[in-house]
DNA sequence: AAAATAGTGTCTTTCAGACAGTATACA
DNA sequence: TGTATACTGTCTGAAAGACACTATTTT
């Protein structure tokens, strides 16, 4: 037991060691699509794991923070800016990549509906709804699609780290345009939790809160009483 | 934009490379002291930041879990084992650490009074008591320990998850014998929150979640009535 | 007018806070 | 018997679920 130095800190270390991890971030690009949580995600076209569906990520530069990264390969690999990021949990299993040791940090990216679009004009990406505990990944026709690497358990966490947040933070928000209906918020948040909610009860919770502001206006394309739309008041 | 292709993993990277971030795991050591919120920090004795007070910490073995390493540095530097630990988040600001750059995972560690004390026997180790926003470190005198690092960062968001954790999670047990009163549980959670309790709202509550079976057994040295001890029923 | 969804009023249930009261140990 | 704390009964108020009702648009 050695509680009482400096040893807790570095020292002794060589920087220039071969012995140590490499660090990448993966990003779970999460948006509603048909009223579904839905995730992006690649197929991979090399080993390992070739034809599996996994997230995409990159490595963290030298002189890049652990946001920045993530940020980054948002631009550059999603093609969206401006998005929710969030670092979700940091996975660090010995042998979770068979090739080298890799240590990732996941972030959550929520995305509205037209940077989903936008990040699915790729080549081999599949948009994916999430369903089922542990998550499972379901794609346009219905069937399941495998996952590479320990994908799977990324997915589920942050599928659970939503369902947790939406009820008393802004992350509903994050999937919708800057004035949407109440009942666009509440679809966002049937789709997360996986249950109905009671619609008068919802409004209440909602309105009672006091960060939506009605805006007067109302939704076009309706083809029966068109709702309000509300859009969200920034930080008090 | 890249989306297409296996770019988003590995391809191309060499493992040998010399631009690679230098990963650790810092742990929190956290208990109740006195009724207080307590953490456990060891002073620096070499550059930089000497003198300052910092949280214990360990470089990530090549072929180690992040969870090992956080085990085996609870071990080695604290000399505790069985402790509940839980992975906090992940820290990478580029100059967190003016040496080298380091990325750190933090650990929350939850110890039991007499873990504390063992962690405690240590050379310059100090328990401190965490409070305000962000949380400053007091010491046995009262006075305000100084932070090395983005440590206050780090303690910061330690004792914001325990907030958000307490109420619906079994993490207030980690701080308890197997056999405690319902006003010990009441104090922990009273020292998370920073708040007092009413009681009877909390027996009920607590109570009526159906977790804690009555052992029949009374607390011993009260110099009053003394209270029954309860025990917690391990998950259905 | 019919259909469809928006939006509201209200009853009931649940649960937490408040507070006063009773119970049981030690001194 | 006094005092300190354990433990309980009950009132009140806040908020959610259930459900029926009204409102407003398009077809």
């Amino acid at each position: 037991m050695d509680i009482s130095g400096d040893t807790a800190f570095l020292k002794g270390y060589d920087p220039s060691a071969f012995d140590r991890p490499s660090v990448t971030v993966d990003l779970i690009l999460l948006g509603m699509v048909r009223h579904r949580l839905s995730a992006l995600l690649l197929q991979r076209v090399e080993p390992p794991q070739v034809g599996r569906w996994a997230l995409p990520g990159g490595f963290v530069a030298i002189d890049e923070s652990l946001d920045a990264a993530a940020a980054r390969v948002l631009r550059d690999k999603a093609g969206v800016e401006g998005a929710h990021l969030e670092q979700l949990y940091s996975f660090g299993a010995v042998n979770r990549d068979p090739r080298m040791r890799v240590i990732t940090i996941a972030y959550l990216a929520l995305l509205r509906e037209e940077q989903m679009s936008v990040a699915a004009r790729g080549g081999r990406v599949s948009v994916v709804a999430l369903e089922g505990d542990p998550v499972v990944a379901i794609g346009d026709g219905g069937a399941e699609l495998p996952l590479a690497f320990d994908h799977q358990q990324i997915l589920t966490l942050a599928r659970d780290r939503l369902r947790g947040k939406i009820d008393y933070s802004d992350i509903a928000f994050a999937f919708l345009p800057d004035r949407f209906t109440l009942r666009a918020l509440q679809d966002v948040h049937e789709a997360v939790l996986g249950t109905k909610l009671n619609k008068p009860a919802f409004r209440r919770r909602i309105l009672d809160r006091g960060r939506l502001i009605a805006t007067g206006l109302r939704e076009e394309d309706a083809s029966h009483r068109p709702a309000e739309l509300f859009s969200l008041r920034s930080i008090l």
